[in-house]
DNA sequence: TCAGCGTGCTAATTCGAATTATTACAAGGG
DNA sequence: CCCTTGTAATAATTCGAATTAGCACGCTGA
């Protein structure tokens, strides 16, 4: 294998220094730095002969940055059975990444302890990267808090609670959405509303409960929490529109009503509290709203840049976009 | 900003030098060099603790091993629109890396120049990682030649014709699997087929047009290049079985046969050179073969750890399964 | 004639880890 | 008591490029 060509070499075939070349290389003016005009036309006479370029990985040691971005899941990301959660995330964290000039670093061979991946096991190798991002519904609060304490770089897609101090974040605004939601189905006439889910656990599902909660109470209407539920359940209690947390319930939900010969949105509303994609041809056509993934995956890209660079704590919820689907309406009075 | 952790701030928490660190870090037993039990604990302790790890760069700067693989591609892997090309591949990668205990970074920072990446940018980023692995239906022989010339370990995902010299790679044995449908096609009893779809351009393409060549001479019958066709081409030519190079095409060609009335495969028999992934349900159940794309990643990652061990030139044609399907049968008389 | 001042360039240091040569010290042998 | 042998650790150097401080010129002006 070829030996490569060095500033050194370079420097000597000119009859100048190691650090004329990387002056006349960099096109230094500044700082009180002169080359003469013809010593650097004939550096730049070598260089153009030889081809010679800098070796990046000397540069990147000298600059201390590796322009690394590390991405930490905890699981994997490649099997097609998640690919429809991280795409999205992924495809937007590529392209701000190429944006900015940083290569990705899957953290692929974190192991699993107990069945699931953990970001601090005995040879972790987070710190490989620059900084590193943090994707899933939820995520370990004793590992965000080693992040914090040890004072790596790091942004979580997703909004996190605080682990012993607030966690540097780019999250979808759940909770204004689901209050947009509400408003809506208020301004259709509808008085008694339920929601469907946990609205506990991870952070998406409090604060879409919590935005529930907002605004019934806001507009003074009823608002009841079902964890879980049937159609039955939600007929019994008089309810005139559902949210559910799970796009599947919501759907569940639809074709339940359908069967027993109600109509929907005329006998009953449903909302879906966040899709992950478009709806697949043939699905039910839920309103609700749509969670920005790709944009969340940019913005965190972002984020974790301003983090490296000034250290900062971003912490951003970007809003989701209204779906209008065909599951909302006015309640039919009987 | 954070700043990194160093050997010398290991070194400096449990009280040695640096160099002691490093012996530590890499177990070095060999070449007169002692450090006491109990001082490698005490610092194998401080690095687990802190959860340090030595900074690729610089160990790459003195050395030449990272333990990263690198992942280069023309375009973005994460889009939607190209996820069903490259996942399989990603797939078998991170298997394998995994195996091999690498991390796997993906050269999203390559500058594109003209719509397109490419792998010698000014900063070219190839050398970050121990070496690489192309993806790509097509990669550029310029390219090709300067990973040659420079003597960067890389291993190409499919075949890829010398560039200057032999290219180490890992492909799909297309010639054989086009000669093997074209021997069954024969079986069947059609003596006029016809192949569809370039031939030309890409490695892949050439080789199944090679092995479509191959078969039909060696049987004897008549073969037909169609660069592309329709259905009336097709019937005019007198041709009883197709081969598509594109499976979209081969998908139309069927259903354009079924809408004039035409059985498939009674009057046309139609198969399909390389299925990306299995069929959506829906889809024409075609006959052909399948591109091994998992199995191409893995066995790639294990060839590039060939090359970085024993600098060898590793170049493997992997069999493509035959996907039995519905679409290829005995011609009718007329 | 020599202080003063640009000009043009280079020596020396830095980044972080790996490696070699070397030192410091203790114990054992003659 | 000194010399050898063995052990444990460190100082110093290396990789390639970027950067800063400063040296050696020649020229000017008093």
């Amino acid at each position: 294998m070829a030996k490569r060509l060095t500033q050194q070499d370079i420097a000597r075939m000119a009859g100048v220094s190691q650090a004329t070349v990387s002056l006349v290389l960099n096109n230094r003016q500044d700082g009180g730095v002169r080359i003469a005009p013809e010593t650097r036309a004939r550096v730049l006479e070598v260089i153009r002969r030889t081809g010679y370029v800098a070796n990046p990985i000397a540069r990147r040691l000298h600059d201390r940055r590796n322009q690394i971005l590390g991405v930490f899941t905890y699981e994997a990301v490649f099997p097609s059975t998640r690919a429809d959660f991280y795409q999205p995330f992924l495809e937007g964290i590529e392209e701000q990444a190429e944006a900015v000039g940083c290569d990705l670093l899957l953290f692929t061979g974190a192991k699993a302890v107990g069945g699931q991946r953990r970001i601090f096991s005995d040879d972790s190798r987070v710190r490989l990267a620059d900084g590193c991002l943090l994707i899933g519904r939820t995520v370990d609060r004793d590992d965000l808090a080693q992040m914090l304490a040890e004072g790596i770089p790091f942004v979580s897609i997703g909004r996190r609670d605080d682990a012993g101090a607030a966690v540097p974040c780019v999250g979808a605004d759940y909770r204004a959405a689901v209050r947009d939601l509400v408003d809506r189905a208020v301004a259709h006439g509808h008085r008694r509303i339920a929601y469907v889910g946990p609205g506990t656990g991870a952070e998406s599902s409090a604060d879409r409960l919590r935005g529930f909660r907002d605004a019934v109470a806001a507009h003074g209407v009823e608002g009841t929490h079902l964890p879980a539920t049937t159609l039955g359940h939600v007929r019994g209690a008089g309810v005139t529109a559902v949210l559910a947390e799970e796009v599947s319930d919501g759907a569940a939900l639809v074709l339940a009503a359908r069967e027993h010969g109600l109509s929907v949105p005329g006998d009953l509303s449903v909302l879906m509290l966040g899709a992950a994609t478009r709806p697949a041809p043939g699905d039910v056509d839920l309103t609700g709203f749509r969670i920005p993934r790709r944009e969340m995956g940019r913005r965190a890209v972002q984020a974790l840049t301003e983090v490296l660079e000034h250290g900062t704590t971003p912490r951003e919820l970007l809003p989701c976009a209204f779906v209008e689907g065909s599951t909302l309406g006015a309640p039919v009075d009987h």
